[in-house]
DNA sequence: GAAACTAAGTCAACATGGTTGACGTATCTT
DNA sequence: AAGATACGTCAACCATGTTGACTTAGTTTC
């Protein structure tokens, strides 16, 4: 019933220099693919989960969820971005958005500022709280990242950043990279 | 605000080979840190992101959510586990999974027969379609995975695998990885 | 200058998937 | 017989997503 099919049939984009030894090892297992891509896509589904756990902790002690810290990092790593292009970086609706958005700036997490040229835009920025909150939350998340790399090693990282890159959607991959980059 | 201490001060079991040449690529950044670790940290929400869009659209199409693919994965994974068991990897409550649980078992996608040593407990395992439902959901995935380490390269997985499970939290890694690995 | 479009906000209703707390029942252990 | 364990269930609640409809303000276009 799995059909593993592309793992034969490699679609012309997929040539790729070091593809051999790959090739190799990928035809040697006996249960071909099966085995191992289960295994990564396990170790994906458990880091996520320990990974998100650190802000939560943080962030439940000012009653805010996983959503917020979403706003609370883009806005803070895209200072002035939109609304409209908030929306799009996070692929949210503008009514689900609103709901925690709406919280932060009450809160005085998040400022507001009209757009200079275009008065219809706002644009959204940490304020001095908005910074320290973030600050306490991605503190642990980049404490453990750090540490992550640290034992793994520099080659281990680039390795994590070449697959990372390509589980992104075809489609996507060159925004969301030029949007990490940034 | 922002405390990167950690990095400069290193906890006696980060020691490891490898060490050095990170270190200097860590130490000749000017926002110590900060700006790769940043990457880093979005390069997996939105890995995360797509790579959990995949079994959403099959799932759909009968009703489910991803409640629903993490039960028939960790079940198919694991036949004959018990409630509790499942709960242990799932980390949720109880009743959280009665509801989803529930639903498979009465849609035919999930079998419960009592242990037979002791009878209080109730073995999961996938019926045929659920074994089919599960390949249908992991079949995209897979494929994306598959694909994603083909262009990768063999040494650019290693490090993938690497560096997620160093992510993971501390007290569990041994269990989780032990679990990955079964 | 009127018409049309756009950015943002808002109200309402609903789905999913988590939580806590309380309780029941069958079964095993001591 | 008493207590612990495995499982199930009811009820209430919360966070975060959805769709659809509508308003207001500002910009663009004809």
């Amino acid at each position: 019933m799995v059909d593993v099919s592309f793992s034969r049939s490699p679609t012309p984009q997929d040539d790729d220099p070091a593809t051999a030894d790959w090739e190799a090892w990928f035809d040697g297992q006996n249960h071909p693919a099966g085995r191992d891509l289960r295994q990564a896509i396990e170790m994906l589904f458990f880091a996520y989960r320990d990974f998100t756990s650190d802000p939560d902790q943080v962030l439940a002690t000012v009653g805010y969820g996983r959503a917020h810290h979403r706003v609370l990092h883009f806005v803070g790593r895209n200072p002035d971005i939109t609304v409209q292009d908030l929306l799009k970086i996070l692929n949210i609706t503008k009514q689900s958005l609103a709901r925690v958005l709406g919280a932060m700036v009450r809160d005085g997490y998040v400022a507001q500022t009209p757009g200079a040229r275009d008065r219809r835009l706002r644009h959204l920025s940490l304020t001095e709280s908005g910074q320290a909150l973030e600050a306490a939350c991605s503190d642990p998340q980049q404490e453990r990242v750090a540490r992550a790399f640290h034992r793994a090693g520099p080659e281990a990282v680039e390795g994590y950043r070449r697959v990372l890159s390509e589980l992104l959607d075809r489609e996507s991959r060159d925004t969301i990279l030029a949007q990490i980059r940034k």
